[in-house]
DNA sequence: CGGTTACTTGATGCATATCAAAGAGGGTGG
DNA sequence: CCACCCTCTTTGATATGCATCAAGTAACCG
């Protein structure tokens, strides 16, 4: 809930250590930039964390930050009026939060572990797509391959049985490790397995019971610290492509 | 022959007679341009056609244009490989069709009844970004609003029964009605059951018997033509919204 | 008008939800 | 360092909403 501002007394210099040691900028807002265009837009941002379990915004508040993940994972979700949840997504390091053409955040943004974020106030950011139009370029750049991102997500959700909607979702989570450059295969899974259900349109038991077949069928491997041993990688993506 | 001062309603008399007369102007790409970007957008757009069930784009295709619909009715989907299909929207005259961050078009366009489009070279609209970053802008604003739609589509998908879907999917329409200066009341249901199915994640049997349930609750009426009456709004918002 | 396609309605089945309870970690305080 | 507690996960039994299978009916169109 309260963010730690790790920029408090930060003046930011010609090479604001800030964003010269950042790890995700080639994934980022930023990967186009060059250097001069850097030093602008570090100059308009803060570093913020976030704990397991933190609210990073609401849906619904007034909309005046974007954000760049640059540590842990975020889930994002929207709430109907009695309690149901859907995930709309998980962000990772390099991934953008907070894009909106309406005065307010259109899901919720919640930390899943501790999470690390450079904030921007939305207004300024906009202010420098006139000096900086690579900025928004890559903007749309990011959006568009969100959209793509939600139409798959629509396939998934209206059409696929469990068992492909559990396979879909691995092979995503391999895929955007690879992006950012972390071996594909022991896939990596930190949300929990109602996170996984209202992500996917499912119950916590039929995600746990789709995992344990997945096993059986020799799929994939179950092992220690929500690592998920992709096992027989064509089944596996058969499966998910509904063949 | 006409002065050219970038701020007054003459300027359309210096347009091309085919954005002259658009209607939806306002709606689209072109809404905050002014005389002489028109023209220049104008220049480079040709008008197409299409008959009821023509393919206006294929998925993986090489995505050479962009368009704006500019009459008729778009519908968007994406098939599994085993032929399941997923309709991931429908567009009307306003909408934008084709963007993509990729080489190929991410979902399939088919002409719904008689359709008219603008088509413009992909390359050759990026190309006006540069002096024309109001259209890059516009861009964004479409596609972050079109993010939004997909992460409502999402929660409809994911969590919402049959009912809540149907009164959701007629909402929606309605507000599109209002949207395009058309009375929100008899909406209008231009596509077959199938269609609706494969938009909501469900089967035309269940369409079918949802919209008789409704009829038969009273919250609706069904007419010929495809009209449907809201008959209880409040009845139908409270069931869209899962109270 | 006759053929075709879309729509509606009914009977039945099944995938997944719901209800229930037993493990399995994981953190904390004694 | 252990014991406890809390939450997450797994597994089992049962229920149900929607799919599937199957006709019949209405709308459309040449």
């Amino acid at each position: 809930m309260k963010p730690r501002l790790a920029t408090d007394n930060v003046i930011n210099l010609d090479l604001p250590s800030i964003c010269a040691d950042c790890d995700v900028r080639e994934m980022t807002l930023c990967a186009p930039l060059d250097g001069r265009e850097m030093r602008q837009l570090c100059g308009l941002l803060q570093r913020i964390e976030f704990a397991d379990g933190d609210t990073i915004l609401d849906e619904g508040e007034p909309a005046e930050h974007v954000f760049n993940v640059t540590g842990g994972v975020v889930r994002l979700f929207k709430l109907l009026a009695d309690g149901r949840r859907t995930v709309t997504g998980f962000l990772f390091p390099g991934d953008f939060l907070g894009l909106t053409n309406h005065e307010t955040y259109v899901s919720s943004a919640e930390a899943l572990g501790d999470v690390k974020l450079c904030r921007f106030s939305r207004t300024k950011l906009e202010g420098l797509f006139t000096t900086v139009p690579k900025l928004e370029k890559r903007l749309l750049g990011m959006a568009s391959n969100e959209l793509a991102a939600a139409q798959d997500q629509m396939v998934l959700l209206g059409r696929k049985s469990a068992g492909e909607k559990i396979a879909s979702f691995l092979l995503t989570l391999s895929d955007r490790q690879i992006a950012r450059a972390v071996a594909p295969d022991p896939v990596l899974v930190p949300m929990t397995r109602s996170d996984i259900a209202d992500y996917l349109g499912l119950t916590t038991e039929t995600v746990s019971r789709t995992f344990t077949q997945l096993k059986v069928k020799g799929l994939i491997r179950l092992e220690a610290g929500g690592k998920v041993v992709l096992t027989n990688l064509d089944a596996l993506k058969n499966l998910a492509a509904g063949t």
